[in-house]
RNA sequence: GGGCUCUUAGCUCAGUCGGUUAGAGCGCGCCUCUGAUAAGGGCGAGGUCCGUGGUUCAAAUCCACGAGGGCCCA
């Protein structure tokens, strides 16, 4: 049996990783890993609940990938997790597509079709994309415990929540207040302020300048200007600007008054201006309302008042003040102490006593009102008006604003224990925590009523005979409590629980259940708690509270993360994460956000299909935190164009590997009998390994994955470029074993290393490399244990000295390049200047040197005076700390000295006397840095203190030595024509002219050896042959070959 | 109005403790290699390091102010 399977042509992911989920499932790979760590340490972490309302998004994928690579790391150092999946499964979002599905336009029709078929209707989608969410997360490769994960709509959850709510109860923390919000009257439900971004649309209203007869001043009107007409019944004053200059003008017989600078835009005929006053002198003055006729506002006294944030480019100065229907008139009354009327009710229809505007739709009364002033008089004039207004970003339609009842929970003494909290976490990046302290310094009252349906059940029964509230803390005490309704309660939700009516605790009056629900981040925040059963003062919290590690996108600082904060410090007086990890925003490849509306989003699975999940992974994991990910097709062709460089260095020892039936198992030769490529790459790979490691364990991830893949270039350009021809020799020596002996430790701790972050294609290879020529080995490379780096292994100097190789192939290169020779063609030698200390690298590594530049010989430049030309700098590095200010005097010194004396002089005595400002200074060739430019015609080159100068002139030998490898090179690839496998044997003949029988004569066993020839002639055969003509460096010549029987 | 953050090549981004001539990938042009081969390598063009001021012998880097983008708060 061979040691390891051929590998396919190319690298499928997509099928490839079909494979893999198989063997996972039916090797139970991960039930086999979990009870492998049950005894190891804790390592906590909480999912973030993914709300189970549509498929997954790719973006979504970001976020798991991070959750998936973490918690994979960990189970490879041996910590026991719990591997809980999240689902947040309540709320509007939810509701909301529920509605769609149904086909609803609004509240009414859900109460019309029954809460509770309803609740079961919001339940089942719930259920259908929990699943198809569990399958793509699968399909991406993440690790969970799929049966056990939790879901906020559980009764467990929200008991906690009730217990929670108790608790700030008996601190005296829940309230109601009423509140300016920006309202849906189709959801029936208030927006938050962050759900108004990007909601802002150009629309045209129908703006109106009204006038409003002052009282006791005869045909005298104040003009208000306003963009909603439907506010009007709810006017209660109007404002002004105290030092702002107003006029009053007349217009026919009628007086205005108006702000002078809006004189022009608000009057379009002609006036003129009777007097003039500052807007403090007006506070005070009374108006009649624009609807006083109306009970609702019958009552309101109208009033003039103050306010400093008017200006006058827009309207009349005077400003339409309604407290009930606009936010900042709110904040204004409530200052002011106005009164508030409230003209709609949460559907947007006018409430009882306003007339003939009662029952109405508010959105769609304009015109009436309209007439209806200008009827009564009090219409200046109408227009349209073209300006941005927010819209519901759930159901595009036009927002009101609206004045209501909500529940809050007090902030302010938590306040600063939260802040302490936060301050004990580890943020990354670091910013995230001024953030969330930036957030906490600022934090309102927390706002947890809804007006909706299926969600949160608030246990808060009112009163109304005493006033008491009573907060019920946990389904038990709601059932000492009950009076009726007990029996039917089928689960915490409505319209069940609305039919428990409880004993009041304060008079054991019958009181009911307000019929809000819960803000959904009460659901998120509570999970710390309801998934350890806190209720139950188990073991499990115990054990795995607070957790270690959180990661969500950046927007859950206020939300998710605030409100897990709020709920633990309230609870158990401490933060419930130790370490919190927030990323940015994933956009299109070209940067706009993904929208479906606007063709540029991504489906999850035609990605997984299309890219696969590694590809995907690698991309995500590869990228830095603080920055939006540009996520699509083209940047992941990139990426697997650089996976692929992995995929060739495997490949390449996988052919030779079976070619010599390599076998792993067979007894190690020690590394310090290895050559110092070996060597090398071996101790570069303890520094990845070490650098990947503190990348995991800082939660910057990125960091090594850009480790990792500077490793892999310098595997594959540079380890297995230099050293392929160990693998090609006929013979297995001892050079050949420690070759393949190496690379297969490079690989395969590089599958370990990678395995968290490409699950799938780190377990192919490992179990090709790994688990078929061993069946005892560990039957996963994710039941393996994380790769520890060996400081034995670990040789700093090596690796000085490699790294000056290579830059001296990279400057010879750039050196061959100018001379215009190519690079099949041998040199007689390279000239080479590196620093002193230098030279022993280069010497001590000196076939690889030529073996790049195919030069014969490599000699230390020892007078570069022919060559280059100098140049001095001073070292300021060195200078500056030495000299301080004086420094530039001394630069201007040293700019002063001919270059070349003194380097000879440097060179010579290794010093140097200098005067400048009247001193002597002695410099030491440290404090200079002499810079060579190359002169013109030679085949040189200079780059970071290296010069390689290359002698260009070509004899006959080294002629022949370059039509050689010509030979060899043409007949390499006639082979590949002929479809002769690697290891092929072949008879060969050569035709040509005397060049080519000299060079025959002189390389014949190079030739045969570097093309298995197993016979070399001159001569044309003609039978059972594959033949070519070629011109190699302008000499005709004919190859033929033949495979050979042995 | 306040907070956080970003601004470096056409694009996406590195840039450590302030120190020589600011780098990589992609794209572009040219060359090259070829027993990893629908790969690989090299060279080149391309930069006001957002601007101004300051600290310093020395600033892409530290400080202040300003401009622009993003996010958040009010």
């Amino acid at each position: 049996m061979e040691t390891f399977s051929a590998l396919p042509e190319d690298l499928d992911f997509p099928s490839m990783e079909q494979r893999i989920l198989k063997f996972w499932d039916s090797e139970r790979t991960f039930d086999r890993l979990r009870e492998k760590n049950s005894n190891g340490p804790h390592w906590s972490f909480i999912d973030g609940p993914i709300t189970a309302n549509n498929p997954m998004g790719v973006h979504h994928a970001w976020g798991r990938t991070y959750k998936d690579v973490f918690q994979r790391y960990r189970a490879m150092r041996g910590f026991n997790q719990r591997f809980q999946n999240g689902f947040d499964c309540q709320g509007l979002w939810l509701e909301v597509e529920v509605e769609k599905e149904l086909g609803f336009k609004s509240k009414r029709d859900i109460e019309a079709y029954g809460l509770a078929a309803f609740a079961d209707a919001c339940r089942t989608r719930v259920n259908t994309y929990a699943s198809i969410q569990t399958e793509q997360s699968i399909r991406l490769g993440q690790w969970m415990d799929w049966d056990n994960s939790y879901y906020t709509h559980s009764d467990t959850n929200i008991e906690h929540i009730w217990h929670f709510l108790g608790r700030c109860h008996e601190r005296g923390w829940i309230m109601t207040a009423q509140r300016a919000m920006p309202w849906c009257a189709r959801c029936g439900t208030a927006l938050s302020q962050h759900e108004l971004i990007d909601t802002y649309e150009d629309v045209s209203h129908e703006a109106v300048y009204v006038r409003l007869p002052v009282c006791n001043r005869e045909n005298t009107s104040l003009l208000v200007w306003t963009t909603t007409p439907w506010t009007l019944v709810a006017n209660v004053a109007a404002a002004v600007h105290p030092q702002l200059d107003y006029v009053e003008v007349g217009v026919g017989d009628q007086r205005y008054i108006l702000a002078e600078a809006a004189l022009e835009s608000a009057l379009d005929m002609e006036f003129e201006v009777i007097g003039r006053m500052k807007g403090a002198e007006m506070l005070g003055w009374t108006y009649s309302g624009p609807f006083d006729e109306l009970p609702a506002v019958a009552e309101v006294v109208h009033e003039v008042i103050p306010w400093e944030e008017i200006g006058a480019e827009e309207g009349t100065g005077v400003v339409h003040i309604a407290p009930g229907a606009g936010e900042e008139d709110f904040d204004l009354g409530r200052d002011l102490g106005l009164s508030i009327v409230v003209p709609i009710d949460e559907n947007g229809e006018y409430v009882d006593g306003f007339g003939w505007l009662t029952g109405r739709d508010a959105r769609q009364v304009s015109a009436d009102v309209i007439s209806d002033l200008d009827n009564r008089n009090l219409l200046h004039r109408a227009h349209t008006y073209q300006h941005r207004y927010p819209h519901c970003w759930r159901c595009r339609e036009e927002l009101v604003f609206r004045v209501d009842d909500e529940w809050f929970i007090r902030a302010d003494e938590v306040r600063e224990p939260m802040l302490q909290a936060a301050a004990s976490v580890q943020w990354v990046p670091e910013y995230a925590g001024a953030r969330m302290a930036d957030w906490l310094s600022h934090m309102g009252d927390w706002n947890i009523s809804r007006r909706r349906f299926w969600g949160l059940p608030l246990p808060f029964y009112p009163c109304t005979e005493c006033g008491h509230l009573t907060v019920i803390g946990s389904r038990q005490e709601l059932e000492e409590r009950a009076l009726e309704g007990i029996d039917g309660l089928r689960e915490l939700h409505r319209p069940w629980i609305d039919d428990v009516v409880v004993r009041c605790e304060s008079c054991d009056a019958a009181v009911r259940r307000i019929t809000a629900v819960g803000d959904a981040w009460l659901d998120a925040g509570i999970v710390p708690f309801s998934t350890l059963d806190y209720m139950q003062q188990s073991d499990a919290f115990a054990s795995w509270y607070p957790a270690d590690f959180v990661s969500e996108m950046r927007e859950q600082i206020r939300l998710w993360f605030y409100s897990m904060l709020f709920m633990s410090v309230t609870l158990e007086s401490r933060s419930p994460y130790q370490a919190v990890f927030v990323y940015e925003k994933l956009n299109d490849e070209t940067g706009r956000p993904m929208h479906k509306s606007w063709g540029n989003s991504i489906d999850f699975g035609e990605a997984a299909d299309r890219m696969g999940a590694d590809v995907m992974r690698w991309m995500y994991a590869g990228q830095n935190p603080v920055y939006n990910i540009n996520f699509g097709y083209g940047p992941a062709t990139e990426v697997k164009r650089r996976m692929l460089t992995l995929w060739n260095v495997y490949a390449f020892f996988v052919t030779y590997a079976r070619l010599d039936g390599f076998d792993p198992t067979a007894p190690i030769i020690p590394v310090a009998q290895r050559p110092d490529l070996d060597r090398w790459a071996l101790s570069r790979l303890q520094g990845v390994v070490e650098t990947f490691t503190e990348s995991l364990d800082n939660y910057l991830v990125y960091r090594g994955v850009q480790a990792a893949q500077a490793f892999i270039e310098d595997l594959s350009n540079w380890y297995v470029r230099r050293g392929r021809r160990r693998y090609w020799k006929s013979s297995v020596d001892a050079d050949k074993q420690a070759a393949y002996q190496t690379l297969y430790e490079l690989l395969t701790t590089l599958v370990r290393l990678l395995a968290p972050v490409m699950p799938f294609w780190t377990e192919d290879m490992y179990q090709n490399l790994v688990r078929r020529p061993d069946s005892a080995a560990v039957p996963s490379v994710h039941l393996s244990d994380w790769p520890v780096p060996d400081v034995g292994k670990k040789d700093a100097e090596l690796e000085r000295s490699m790294g000056v190789v290579q830059r001296v192939v990279r400057v010879g290169r750039s050196a061959r390049n100018g001379a215009d020779v190519k690079l099949r063609q041998p040199l007689r030698s390279a000239l080479i200047r590196v620093d002193d200390g230098e030279w022993a690298s280069v010497i001590s590594l000196e076939q690889h040197v030529r073996d790049e530049l195919n030069v014969k010989a490599i000699e230390r430049m020892v007078s570069e005076h022919d060559l280059v030309e100098f140049e001095l700098r001073p070292n300021y590095r060195v200078l500056g700390p030495k000299f301080g200010a004086r420094v530039k005097s001394l630069a201007a010194a040293i700019e002063a000295l001919d270059p070349a004396v003194v380097v000879r002089q440097l060179e010579t005595d290794g010093q140097l006397e200098i005067r400048f400002d009247g001193d002597v200074e002695v410099l030491s060739s440290d404090d200079v840095l002499i810079q060579r430019t190359p002169r013109e015609g030679f085949g040189v080159s200079e780059q970071d203190g290296v010069i390689v100068a290359i002698a260009t002139d070509v004899d006959d030998v080294l002629r022949r030595d370059g039509f050689a490898r010509e030979l060899v090179h043409a007949t390499q690839s006639l082979r590949r024509e002929a479809g002769l496998e690697v290891s092929d044997r072949i008879l060969l003949w050569i035709e040509g002219g005397e060049e080519v029988k000299t060079t025959i004569a002189e390389h014949r066993d190079r030739i045969s050896e570097e093309v298995l020839a197993v016979s070399l002639n001159q001569g044309r055969v003609v039978d059972d042959v594959v033949t070519q003509e070629v011109i190699l460096d302008g000499h005709e010549v004919q190859l033929s070959l033949a495979a050979s029987a042995n």
